[in-house]
DNA sequence: GACCGCACCGTACACAGTGGACGGTGAGGA
DNA sequence: TCCTCACCGTCCACTGTGTACGGTGCGGTC
């Protein structure tokens, strides 16, 4: 019956096993501890919140200020949260607009190119930074190092794109 | 007027500069040439295509076997592509299930958890020794090693994540 | 050379994900 | 007290994904 989540409502699930939260807080937690290798937009969430709680996964709380409504996890909620995390994995999915205009290089005069590829890798730099903090912010142990390597891996990227 | 390409029309007309192309031959060829960056589906190609005949960026050749439709780029089309080929870039953008599920990884068990890394370790292995096979083929020099450093970053990521 | 199975190409559709526009509302400053 | 402004939630149009379906010519078999 129940008809297996998709991912982004189990991250939302997973969150909120951290206690109950508020449209905008599952956002912002989801950039925080997700942004590096999952993207959610606020859009998404607040579509998908309705969905959940329609299916009896989460349960809304008494509305706050400004017509807030926190959500938090039914048990039917973190049930479904733990058959998810033993399913299948999809592929991994990437898209870089960078790589792709470079891919098309033979197109490009050489100065683009060139500015391309700094741009780029000063963006990258600007990012691994970021993520070092968010790291040495909550330590908590679990995974959150996996930012920090996927940005330094940008920059090595560009850098040996650079050549 | 030219309301600006969105990057997967353009990465088409960037194709089509190599000569007419199917659209099965344009989704062959965006598999090979872009994949690892750049993801591209039938449905996707089949769509944007008869918009870009639209637009009149792009002319209808004459039908062949199996109803099969030749595009080719009009000048208008290397007009707009080499267009688009300086605007800005949007951010990058990655989603990795496994990522996502390690994330999690407080709720996991211990066993859950060994398994699906090990699993993505060697599926990324497949993927890289195919991208090395691919970059050997067409050594054409132009930036497909950016393939193979993707791939060979998946595997000493993964790794890392073992600890 | 005729027939048939099958893979492949294109179509269609439903759903997921993205980004921008809009408007209400409450918090904080003048 | 009033105003401004940022933030939160809603909405919508468009892009991207996966799957199912059906026709059609290609290759193999006899």
């Amino acid at each position: 019956m129940t008809t297996s989540l998709n991912s982004t409502s189990a991250a939302l699930l997973g969150l909120l096993h951290d206690g109950p939260m508020t449209g905008g807080q599952l956002v912002a937690a989801a950039r925080e501890r997700l942004g590096s290798f999952w993207s959610v937009t606020r859009s998404q969430v607040y579509r998908e919140l309705p969905a959940l709680a329609g299916s009896g996964l989460v349960r809304l709380g008494k509305p706050g200020p400004r017509s807030s409504q926190p959500y938090s996890v039914t048990a039917a909620g973190k049930r479904a949260f733990t058959a998810w995390l033993s399913e299948p994995t999809g592929p991994d999915q990437s898209r870089n607009p960078v790589l792709l205009r470079l891919g098309f290089g033979a197109h490009h005069d050489v100065g683009q190119l060139g500015r391309l590829v700094s741009d780029a890798k000063s963006e990258h730099e600007q990012a691994l930074t970021l993520h070092r903090d968010a790291v040495a912010r909550l330590r908590k142990g679990t995974g959150e190092s996996f930012a920090l390597a996927a940005a330094e891996f940008g920059v090595a990227y560009e850098r040996a794109v650079l050549k």
